[in-house]
DNA sequence: GCTTGACCTTACCATGTGGGTAAGGTTCAT
DNA sequence: ATGAACCTTACCCACATGGTAAGGTCAAGC
């Protein structure tokens, strides 16, 4: 199986899967004469493996980490789940910063006209910060 | 004012201020005899422009855009707020994007036993992913 | 006046996950 | 034999930011 082939079967690009091994994530595979990459069915799968990883969000980093701990037979599970439970809380983190990043934008947006004039409070807010949310009443 | 006190007053990094000059968000400021940049109020309420924009996730494309219409008096509100608005799309984007890792690593870690031995589902579901929430029945 | 430390300058390299391109070799079918 | 489709390596680019190196400048203290 080819390096095109591959790409094909895991939903990678070809670009993608030689960046991988030049990462250290493979080990370099078998080469036919030519030196054409060639893939065996278990490479597919460690390929398939990255993919899955890739769109949780794992970096690269953690992928070598967690394929050595598939292929290791000695892994402890704790270890793996500390690796997730890491991650998972880089996302929850990213996701409460955009969510305040979206209810200003919202906010902002919403406070303008859009009438074709000049007065913006969009403009107003990013020159000088008003409280966008009145406090409640105290 | 010096680059760095122009950093301490608006909580950008010394290399950052450098780089908007270099990337045209800025005008090159004036120089010293010896070359060090000077500077002005005015400069410094750019630089507050600029972060409050970085803050709010606008890319430096999009910060150069809103600057140029700051300064324009003939500006329309509505280019504006279309800016804007196409942000709190790629915002929201990334915002599900980023919940859908959520849901599926919380799930992944739940299923995870954590309890030192090889079995680990968090693997399972990379190496060969199975539906973590049972389909309703149908 | 000289030293010292804090500041400034430019120029370069690195990050991480890709995309693009160029110049060349290989394979296969026609 | 030729052409298309594939492969190879080796570059450059994005994006915002950090780091480092090698050197110039300024102000304070001795």
């Amino acid at each position: 199986m080819n390096i095109g082939q591959a790409a094909e079967a895991t939903g990678l690009s070809a670009k993608m899967i030689r960046h991988y091994e030049q990462s250290g994530l493979l080990q370099p595979t078998q080469r036919s004469a030519a030196g054409y990459r060639q893939y065996q069915p278990k490479d597919i799968e460690i390929l398939k493996f990255i993919r899955r990883a890739r769109v949780l969000g794992f970096s690269l980093a953690d992928i070598a980490g967690l394929l050595a701990l598939w292929q290791n037979p000695q892994r402890s599970n704790t270890v793996v789940k500390q690796v997730a439970q890491q991650h998972l809380a880089e996302v929850e983190q990213k996701l409460q910063e955009l969510h305040a990043m979206k209810q200003t934008l919202q906010q902002m947006i919403a406070q303008c006209a859009a009438d074709g004039g000049a007065h913006c409070a969009i403009l107003q807010h990013l020159a000088k910060p008003q409280p966008l949310i009145k406090p409640t009443r105290s």
